[in-house]
DNA sequence: CCGAGATGCATGCAATTGCAAGGATAAGGT
DNA sequence: ACCTTATCCTTGCAATTGCATGCATCTCGG
């Protein structure tokens, strides 16, 4: 191999991928067998639901879920299908939306939070000491810096 | 079952997948601009390139790959019409493939290293110390056990 | 005010993925 | 041998994603 990076950088980025994909596939599993949407839905809502006002402009929701622009829009059309939330035209910039969440998208979101927190738990956290889990934490955190 | 909002399983699980896929997202990102295929196609062809003969059952590397099985079986459509892997009916079992590796299987596995360890050192080994990527292999290692 | 460029959103089309089903072979019990 | 069940691979169809583009609006310099 021409290059030499640290051989712990490459055993690190191969377990982040591999392990981040198993447990994810897993949580989704957990997840569907209960009968519940993609957790991408629960990304969507949960923002709303925090949100005071239940409501935030499409692009500002796309920012914190990590979404292509062209993606968080037809998710957004899955979930207005659904009923679960609304699309507002925005009094202060007349290109943006104003995503709403509804009535039934709280319930939703309340609904799952239970299964999600439970598969969670199964997957990651009955692996780790509390402590273990805020290191492993601390550690993602560094890797997330501006656009390095 | 009502969890603590605060719990730091939860924590290291919104950073585990939120990092991973901002990451993932980078590597892949700069392996596009620098010309090459998405990196599914590398993990294939290293499975392969590895092995002394160059070869193994389209199972055993769906098993390694983590994709599911049409997935893998439409990768290696793609990958074959591509020339990079050959397909042969495996003597041992009459329902395995045999997935062979080409020269220019071994070709473009060989010219992808370079860029994949340079984006790997950009986007993860730069942020951690040594000791510090090794605490975060150990610590994801310990989340891949079993079916838990 | 005007025009150039940026931003926020939507959509047509092609590629990829998920799902369900099916065909062929293998393994194990009777 | 026969039947049942499991494994390995493939494929049709629907849903989702990526990409390029288009449209309306906003921002900013003149």
């Amino acid at each position: 191999m021409p290059m030499k990076p640290n051989d712990s950088s490459v055993d690190a980025w191969v377990c982040l991928v591999r392990t981040e994909q198993r447990l994810l596939a897993r949580v989704e599993e957990d997840m569907k067998r209960a009968g519940f949407p993609p957790l991408e839905w629960y990304d969507v809502l949960v923002e709303l639901d925090r949100e005071p006002t239940g409501m935030l402009p499409q692009a500002v929701v796309q920012s914190r879920v990590l979404l292509a622009q062209y993606n968080l829009c037809r998710l957004c059309d899955r979930l207005q299908r659904e009923g679960l939330v609304l699309r507002q035209p925005s009094p202060d910039d007349g290109r943006s939306n104003l995503l709403v969440i509804t009535e039934n998208g709280r319930k939703l979101r309340r609904e799952m939070w239970p299964s999600y927190a439970a598969a969670i738990e199964t997957h990651l956290g009955s692996h780790l000491q509390p402590a273990e889990a805020a290191e492993l934490a601390r550690l993602l955190g560094k890797l997330v810096g501006g656009t390095g």
